[in-house]
DNA sequence: TTGCTCCTCACGTCACGTGAGGTGGC
DNA sequence: TTGCTCCTCACGTCACGTGAGGTGGC
């Protein structure tokens, strides 16, 4: 015996504002259990009231409405626990990215900014095992984490080294408009058997301008401005070097070399 | 000597896309050294790189474009620091939110949902010390902690005790257009100086009824099915009671009891 | 000359919020 | 009859992203 409530009766209860529930109600993400045809008047049931409130808790934690509709017709509770798993897994993520961001931060903004020596290096072709593809820049970091761990855990299975620093190579595009190709890499020295996402690659040789740094946008700050400055040129793809990185450092203890190919090579310098 | 970058190469230096860079001209948060007037093509000097990257940090943080424009024109160090310490100490709460949302979410999914034992209660008119006020949706977890806290705290510094479990009073609004008026109040019993936002009220007799539950949502809902199922109306305001609350409980061990006034008594039950 | 880079509209996205202007129910 | 509740457009918000269609520079 369930009673039927107005939007308004249905607001107080459930704590989601009028308009939100009429937005729901047109998006068909909680529909009414009636309306009447000549006033146009919504009327919610009171067995409606869990449903809502999963409806808020899952908004509430930013989950997409999309998504909250999956969640709600989800076979069983299985697959229910699996997306909102998966969500929460999500924030976990983003609370590590604004952790990240609130330390760069603090380098960007506390020190006194004394720049750091800009190198330039010739680098030869190298064998090396790879992961590469197609990333969105909100997901660089998570993919760069997988990968890397991807890289080293299969040498690992293999009771292979490392011939090498782990590194990286970025398309321009995927910072300039918002995705493009990535691949790291760990160079090898021998026969490995490639799986998952593992390929064999060979990373090309390169003359490259260097500057070391532990915040990685400081780096490329200064290494932009180097290269602007010295007119070389500032197109892609960029390298990184993780001399110490996440395979075998603490976060707090990284060293990345940031590299950009050099086209040009200015003589006066 | 600082050199100068077109669009492409400054967004491959920043991190920042291009589309976002033509947009952060546009609305003035970041505009370039100098625009060709026949190309209108824009040129960014490399000495834009650092706050390029202190503005892309404090998005990533979720800074509002205007809060970060304020903390670019800020005159001294001081200042923005204050600045930037005000949105992470949101970033903070926002995280207590999420981090309550998601204990609510188990607490709905989670048990089989036993219902909890409706009862009714009179309640006579109290003499209580209070804060009050017009309250946004989303703000209402951090005005009541500060409230209470701030209630306490008066007693506290004033050798006095409670005379009685600490209590709320919600607008319906509050909830059905997202922003109303909120109180929180302490009974007392004796002399209390009222200072800061502390003031002095008679909390109104009333006919409640009233669910006792450890989440504050599912104990919403079961309590308007209720009172829906009984006709008996479900307008505000509505009341809680801390029975254990903040002043002396952990969050985990908190017991509230939510009230609604019975307008009209439903004899039948 | 051919790509490549850059440009300006204009519109889309996401999840609602904000009025305006009007109508039904106790 | 008077408020109060509820309704439907239509547009605004925020921070960009997505094309379309076109032009300048090496």
């Amino acid at each position: 015996m369930s009673a039927r409530l107005s939007v308004g009766d249905f607001s107080r209860v459930t704590h989601l504002t009028i308009k939100t529930l009429r937005h729901y109600h047109e998006v068909g993400l909680l529909e009414p259990k009636a309306v009447d045809p000549a006033t146009s008047y919504r009327y919610y049931a009171t067995d409606q009231i869990p449903q809502a409130q999963v409806i808020r808790r899952l908004r509430d934690l930013d989950m997409p409405v999309a998504e909250v509709k999956a969640v709600l017709a989800a076979h069983d509770a299985t697959e229910r626990s699996a997306l909102i798993a998966k969500h929460l897994d999500r924030l976990e993520m983003e609370l590590e990215r604004t952790r990240a961001a609130v330390d760069s931060l603090r380098s960007i903004l506390e020190p006194p900014r004394s720049a750091s020596p800009i190198s330039r290096r010739t680098v030869p072709a190298v064998r090396a095992i790879a992961v590469q593809g197609l990333v969105q820049r909100g997901d660089v970091g998570a993919w760069w984490h997988g990968a890397i761990g991807e890289l080293h855990a299969t040498l690992r299975g293999q009771g292979m080294r490392a011939a090498g620093v782990t590194g990286g190579v970025f398309d321009g595009e995927l910072f300039s408009e918002g995705h493009g190709h990535a691949m790291v890499f760990v160079p090898i020295d021998g026969a490995v058997k490639t799986v998952g996402r593992v390929e064999l690659v060979t990373v090309p040789a390169a003359e490259l301008a260097i500057v070391e740094h532990a915040d990685i946008d400081v780096a490329y700050g200064e290494l932009g401005a180097y290269v602007a400055a010295h007119e070389i040129g500032v197109d892609g793809p960029g390298r990184e070097y993780y001399v110490r990185g996440p395979e075998a450092h603490e976060p707090g203890d990284w060293l990345t070399e940031i590299a950009w190919p050099i086209f040009r090579a200015d003589a006066g310098s």
